[in-house]
DNA sequence: GCCAAATTTGAGCGATCACTCAAAGGTGAC
DNA sequence: GTCACCTTTGAGTGATCGCTCAAATTTGGC
């Protein structure tokens, strides 16, 4: 029984992410979202109860995309360590996509909401800890089995990647050609590298 | 003759980088700003022509601002070199600031505006291309002078400065605390310090 | 064929958006 | 005092904002 719906849902939020993306939170309208979904606003909110829940939805989404792509890196990779390192190197692959699309949407959202709507913010925010809390284990890991000196903090050392992957989604965004964006990459990584005890 | 205006136009400006720092740029109303500047919609459209341009103004007061505590630091430092690192180190104070005035404007700007306003996109570019034009030529006379080996490229190490601000900006803007925040900033610091030359 | 449930439809809601302009108010020259 | 000049004032512009809801449409069960 039932009409059923026309539209794919993921495909819906897969949409209206590259639209959040684009334009931001703010400067994206009910009418570009309608465009973009191809859906008449009755079947927005049936399907997503508001925009800001619609934002979410995609920010979620883009979220578990992230961090399954990390998280793919560290698996491939003959150490947790060294597919952080790798994770590091391949954000230089970022050129080949368009400018508008290579900063993350959790980092975009926490400087675009500040005050205004707190759940959204604190989704993002929370979207960033799991990534941190996530390097921070392998980091962990890493000292555990001796490939990372007993000195490095393995906290602080997560904040400092973190650091380094945030700064270089912004930097990217500011449309550097594909030849820049790889070599800082490669320093950034073998920054990484160069943490490791010499006999790893 | 004629009628003097009643307000300050730096102060107002400022007022104006403060709501526009916070609730960025489609975030921010008219009506938030007549309150924040104590002006009329008349008398602001008078003064800066429009909404677009107050925030180019206020842009680039912040802009000019920002150079300048960057310069100082230059200025005050035994070497060039020694005064980027200073202000890398410095940046831990940024704890101190509410979590919304921790980013800077021009990547706020540049992730925020995509292509819905190019010119203010533009001039936010145009902002972080100076001051990564400016470590260029502090990492070139460095270089010149010995304090940086010859391997270092001055423009791409600029580039990797560049990401550590704007990366360790957006993490501040999550809300570190001051030790933490600190710790992280004195990690970078160290970081470019032990690119120089070991008799330098 | 008919009904009940779930869906899309899209005109239109009140609120707010960025912005305008005729009127009123202040000021210095003479 | 008067006038020319510049300012502030603030109600009001049309457009757009996020969102609603009664009606139409599509389904499966019987």
């Amino acid at each position: 029984m039932t009409r059923q719906a026309p539209y794919n849902r993921d495909h819906a939020l897969e949409a209206a992410l590259t639209l959040f993306w684009r334009k931001g939170y703010h400067g994206t309208s009910l009418k570009d979202l309608e465009a973009a979904l191809n859906m008449k606003p009755g079947s927005i909110y049936a399907a997503f109860k508001s925009k800001s829940d619609l934002f979410r939805a995609s920010l979620d989404q883009h979220a578990a995309l992230n961090l399954g792509l990390l998280s793919g890196c560290v698996a491939a990779a003959p150490t947790p360590y060294l597919g952080v390192v790798d994770f590091i190197r391949q954000l230089g692959n970022l050129a080949e996509r368009p400018t508008g699309l290579r900063a993350c949407m959790a980092m975009k959202t926490v400087l675009e909401i500040t005050d205004t709507d707190p759940e959204l913010r604190a989704a993002a925010l929370e979207q960033l800890d799991k990534a941190e809390t996530y390097l921070t284990a392998v980091f962990e890991d890493a000292r555990a089995t001796d490939e990372l000196p007993e000195t490095v903090e393995p906290a602080r050392l997560a904040a400092r990647v973190q650091i380094y992957i945030l700064g270089f989604k912004v930097n990217a965004t500011r449309g550097g050609g594909n030849d820049s964006l790889r070599a800082v990459a490669d320093d950034l990584a073998d920054e990484l590298l160069r943490l490791r005890r010499a006999d790893a």
